[in-house]
DNA sequence: AAAAGTGCCAACCGCCGAGTT
DNA sequence: CAACTCGGCGGTTGGCACTTT
């Protein structure tokens, strides 16, 4: 079932598009729409592959596209959401109307990235370079979204450690794995790491002045517990229910949220907790 | 002033899933 | 059901702009 190639080689221009080509495309687009990308470059009598006529479109021409640098505000929505759905760049952009995939993929990689990695393992001490732009400090402020890093930082973490020892584990022909590292994972998609999302939503919905564009994060949160965990879905509508439910978790949250950089061993006694059962157990197990 | 190094981003590439034939 | 097309996605890269030496 091989997948031929989307356009000819020859023939075909790559590389920059020229303001002609954009002109053509625009025009073209704003006559007929963007039915079939693959016959729409001969039809708008461009040199080039139809793939490439939808990235410039979706990346650069749409109208739609928000320009200039990212506010304060989406810096923080876009390390909340990678934080929840780790590289799902299209995701990631759908809540952030005007931003492309594209355009989220490189902040994060020259961007963000670097920010955490940097911060790394010294948030709680402010670093000057950290501090250095006045949106940086805004959010930096922010404790819920300090916490979101922390759990970003430490997430990255141990899916690396995770993959170098399930590939040495390989190795061994071992076919257990019970470490630190997936330990932090499990917890990240258990109830407990589900309910730590959500109350660093409500969080961040006081914290912030901008609560209603964060409260898009509540049905975020919602939204990813109850795809989950089953046995948050029966909650997940009501009110009452999350609300009971966060309860439940609140002491452990607590722990969470006030616990200090790195210290994973809190992680090990959860390992015993019932509720400590995220979906990875059948992932890794 | 020029060469080397670095950062950034637009664009490409290859893979995948859904839909169609 | 297999073969195929298409749109979409995420990872990677080429080249330009800027900074440093």
């Amino acid at each position: 079932m091989g997948r031929s190639p989307c356009c000819d080689k020859d023939g075909v221009r790559k590389g920059a598009w020229t303001p002609e080509e954009d002109e053509l495309l625009v025009q073209y687009i704003k006559k007929h729409g963007c039915g079939n990308w693959r016959t729409l470059p001969k039809n708008a009598g461009l040199l080039r592959c139809g793939k490439s006529c939808r990235l410039r479109w979706i990346n650069y021409l749409r109208p739609d596209i928000k320009r200039g640098p990212f506010t304060s505000e989406e810096e923080g929505k876009i390390i909340q959401l990678h934080g929840m759905l780790g590289n799902r760049w299209a995701a990631i952009a759908s809540h952030l109307p005007g931003r492309t995939d594209n355009e989220i993929k490189n902040y994060w990689n020259t961007h963000l990235k670097k920010r955490l990695c940097r911060s790394g393992h010294s948030l709680e001490a402010k670093e000057p370079s950290f501090g250095s732009h006045r949106s940086e400090e805004k959010y930096e402020s922010s404790s819920s979204v300090r916490h979101v890093i922390q759990w970003e930082n430490a997430r990255v973490e141990a899916e690396k450690r995770l993959s170098m020892e399930l590939e040495s584990s390989c190795l061994n022909h071992s076919s257990k794995t019970n470490t630190h590292s997936d330990c932090f994972l499990r917890l990240w998609h258990s109830e407990v790491g589900q309910s730590f999302r959500m109350i660093t939503v409500k969080k961040a919905e006081s914290d912030s002045p901008t609560s209603q564009a964060n409260s898009f994060f509540a049905s975020m949160a919602q939204e990813q517990a109850s795809s989950c965990n089953p046995k948050v879905q029966g909650t997940a509508g009501s009110d009452s229910g999350s609300h009971e439910f966060l309860d439940a978790s609140d002491s452990a949250l607590k722990l969470l949220l006030d616990m200090p950089d790195g210290n994973l061993g809190f992680f090990e006694g959860l390992e015993q907790n019932e509720n400590f059962q995220g979906p990875l157990h059948d992932r890794y197990d």
